[in-house]
DNA sequence: CGGGTCGTTGACTCGAATCAATATAGGTGG
DNA sequence: CCACCTATATTGATTCGAGTCAACGACCCG
């Protein structure tokens, strides 16, 4: 099976960079990438990841972290089907990007894809319109951190959790049940990490938003958002 | 006076994307510019401004601001001398910039720069890469959010104002008293908008470090940082 | 079925917010 | 040029939200 076959059945060939660059450059890219298996918890770059990895995500999601020598960690970044993974012209960046969940890589080795960038305006431009947005939901996430309580921090990142999952590019969906359930990508020390917050209160959280049957959990990973439309009230009102 | 003229003797042209560029392109982003002097509060992009415009910081510093409804105001980056403002292929953007002093601005407006990032694939790549450690500038400060105390986020503001304003492009400097004297381009309250805090626990953390001898202030604006090792150390450290 | 991790809940503490009262710089007008 | 006036900064007293410590419960794995 040739690689432009790989690329005409992709997934979220419509929604990821690809969509977005010439024929000529899809082709170039086309040639250089493999698809990859990489299990939860593996590190896909940075810390002491010698090689530089890119890639686009085809199924599950992929947490940017911060940690400090004194442990304490902060979850700068979450990536789902369709971004694009990876840190180009610099290979000195604090963070470092983790598997959250099982993960299908469409990936290009590093020092091939900067020559690529290099070569072709219309791939650099996508990459920067990429990160321009990027920075714009990371702004977005410092006013959540600096401003917000700790029961608009949980439902704000529900609420983004949702509507990701929702997208047909991600099949963290489980079964079209009334409105929607889907399966939590990040354990509850991980949403906490992303949120600043300690677990407990995390969990304190997501008991009062169960107890007013916004949101209802079964199995510990399994979520439905009963309310979409409070939710997001909950995560812009102070308090109630 | 040639434009040209203007650029060879531009205080932060061998810092600012001028310098990363072909000649050509330098040449054609010449032809375009025009200086403006801009006061401190004016809003320079976003929010009810209408016209896209990019620039160069000559001179002053601007403060990223997110606003919301409520009057919550969370300041999400600031900008030096020889920083590039604007935010290219996107007019809708929550961020709003603002002139945190008065402002030297080297600046082209909207639709001219854009055409010419499309023809210059080099300045598309200086952008880029400037975008990028925006991107990594946001996450650090994410970290400081999420994860640090009201002293170490104080400490690690005047230590990053303290390093810019070193810079010889940054005229922030007043006198080359024994370490380093300059003025604070912020007030308390915006000091307390960058850090998640409020002015008051802002003022308490500052008279610590003052009684400290870390750093000392006379004049409300003037800071000396007396110990820049110990300010780094206390930017970093859980406590004392 | 048993062990261990992860999640949940409760009691208490602590850091930063809030509320309130001055103090001071710096600008303004007489 | 000086005295006043206002916005900004500072300090104190108290409250409150989230952190910490501790125990228990439940899901998931082998």
């Amino acid at each position: 099976m040739s690689v432009r076959m790989k690329c005409n059945q992709c997934p979220v060939r419509s929604t990821s960079i690809c969509s977005s660059i010439g024929v000529e450059s899809a082709r170039d890219l086309g040639r250089v990438v493999h698809r990859m298996r990489i299990p939860e918890g593996r590190v896909i770059y940075g810390g002491n990841q010698r090689a530089k990895t890119f890639g686009i995500i085809i199924s599950g999601v992929v947490k940017l972290v911060i940690v400090k020598p004194d442990g304490r960690t902060q979850i700068v970044g979450l990536q789902f089907p369709s971004d694009f993974v990876g840190r180009p012209y610099s290979d000195t960046s604090g963070v470092f990007a983790e598997a959250a969940t099982d993960l299908e890589l469409c990936c290009f080795s590093g020092r091939v894809f900067e020559d690529l960038l290099r070569d072709h305006a219309d791939l650099e431009r996508v990459v920067l319109k990429r990160t321009l947005n990027d920075l714009d939901g990371a702004r977005d996430w410092m006013f959540l951190l600096g401003r917000k309580s700790a029961q608009e921090k949980v439902a704000s990142l529900l609420h983004l959790i949702a509507e990701r999952a929702a997208e047909p590019a991600c099949d963290c969906s489980e079964m079209p049940v009334s409105p929607s359930t889907f399966r939590l990508p990040l354990s509850r020390t991980e949403i906490a990490e992303c949120l600043g917050l300690r677990v407990e209160t995390v969990c304190r959280q997501l008991a009062q938003l169960k107890s007013r049957g916004i949101i209802a959990t079964n199995r510990r990973r399994t979520f439905t958002v009963n309310e979409m439309a409070e939710l997001k009230r909950f995560a812009e009102m102070p308090v109630e």
